[in-house]
DNA sequence: ACAAAAGTGTTGGCCTTACACCCATGC
DNA sequence: GCATGGGTGTAAGGCCAACACTTTTGT
């Protein structure tokens, strides 16, 4: 029997440097209560007027990782924000182009802070749950980095990359509510959150509400640093 | 500014198409109470000696995910089992021969029902815990992976893969012990696995044991199909 | 009879859930 | 003063962790 291997074999694999590399970003906003995704409309003709995730092709000098931070910077002016790889996509025809295998990562954006690149007004962030059509496989994509995003807040306190510096805890609950797509009781929310001592009471009101406003927080990550980091279990 | 995105622009693009993908699987057996991991000797001049994962290009009419299985099977004569998909690595000079992203997978055989297709024994299934060093940065994707298959045990009930057909509750607490790397109370193990329904007493016994023998067990795929999937929660 | 591992229940503490009233502010 | 949402505590039940003795088999 014959079998190859590329860890043990070279000889053979220079035929096979023919394929392409892409990253495509899945950028989480919060506004208005919901959940967003910053979406480009795609010019190809065969996904004319449809909407795509925010990709390039990884240059041949460039990590991944790093190839995905520059699509992010390029199209919202941000750096050092949240971003995880969530897993590759290499469906045999999924672009048009040809072979191009596409890593996956979503990042969480403090949606105010986006400045969009925007040529002729062809990026738009979209509500999550209102998504019907994607452009390529990105719906797949979406979805899977969606999951993604609803496991890692409930093991892991990153929703506030999507917050406000200050914040209130409705703010915080209605983030989660949104991303969960759960009603979650607001006396036993706080309590989790107080309990788990990463919130700074900043002193400070809501101005401008037509109500009793509430006190505003800000996210203590060195504390949570420094913890054993456990789980949120909503 | 000039943005590019793959997603709009195509002209650019075929300069790229000179990387390689490659898929590198980690493949989990479970022998001697021991969680072990199957490795190749790596023939390259660079990693004389060391030991990597099996893996391969990804041919260009082949999805990765069927280059994965592929490997698989070549090397175990094994298919239709576990396998999942856990991160791409594409560092930059990750491989001396060019540009290759790899996209990692773990699976969980059977290891009795492994028959290694070798040809001078240069395969061999190595302790996890025991493993020191690797080719390229097999290290690290092992890493990655190990970890990924301790959250998913907690998870769900995916280290029956691991096991005969037929088990004893022992067995079972020794795998999870391996796998996660602590000890567990053995009345509460039982209690867990009795309360989640998924194990079938087969009315059988251990044979050839020097002491009380206990009971086998199955794992019902099919009920644990149907409920709702509930964490194990270790 | 002895060695070795299998099998089995109960209790206390903790965590989670459910739930209703008063408070501060703007209009 | 009224409408709106902010802020707070407690009790009951479920879940998890800790723990020791008896049973079965081989030698």
């Amino acid at each position: 029997m014959h079998t190859k291997n590329i860890n043990t074999h070279l000889t053979e694999i220079k035929d096979y440097f023919k394929a392409a590399i892409s990253v495509d970003c899945v950028i989480f906003g919060f506004d208005e209560n919901e959940l967003k995704v910053l979406l480009i409309e795609s010019d190809l003709k065969e996904y004319k007027g449809k909407w795509s995730l925010l990709g390039d092709i990884v240059h041949p000098d460039e990590d991944i990782e790093s190839a995905a931070y520059r699509v992010l910077r390029e199209r919202t002016g941000l750096e050092d924000v949240f971003m995880e790889q969530v897993q590759a996509f290499g469906g045999l025809n999924r672009h048009p182009a040809g072979r191009v295998v596409t890593i996956a990562y979503y990042s969480l954006v403090n949606i105010q802070h986006v400045e969009l690149k925007t040529l002729q007004n062809e990026l738009h962030w979209h509500a999550v749950k209102d998504i019907r059509q994607m452009a390529f496989d990105h719906k797949d994509i979406l979805a899977t980095c969606y999951q993604r995003l609803q496991h890692k807040v409930i093991d892991q306190p990153v929703g506030f990359n999507l917050l406000p510096k200050k914040f209130s805890l409705r703010d915080l609950q209605n983030l989660y509510e949104a991303i969960l797509d759960v009603k979650l009781d607001r006396r036993n929310f706080r309590k989790k959150f107080f309990a788990m001592d990463y919130l700074v009471d900043l002193n400070e009101e809501e101005q401008d509400v037509r109500h009793r406003p509430a006190r505003l927080y800000k996210f203590n990550q060195d504390k949570y640093d420094l913890q054993h980091k456990k789980s949120l279990g909503f």
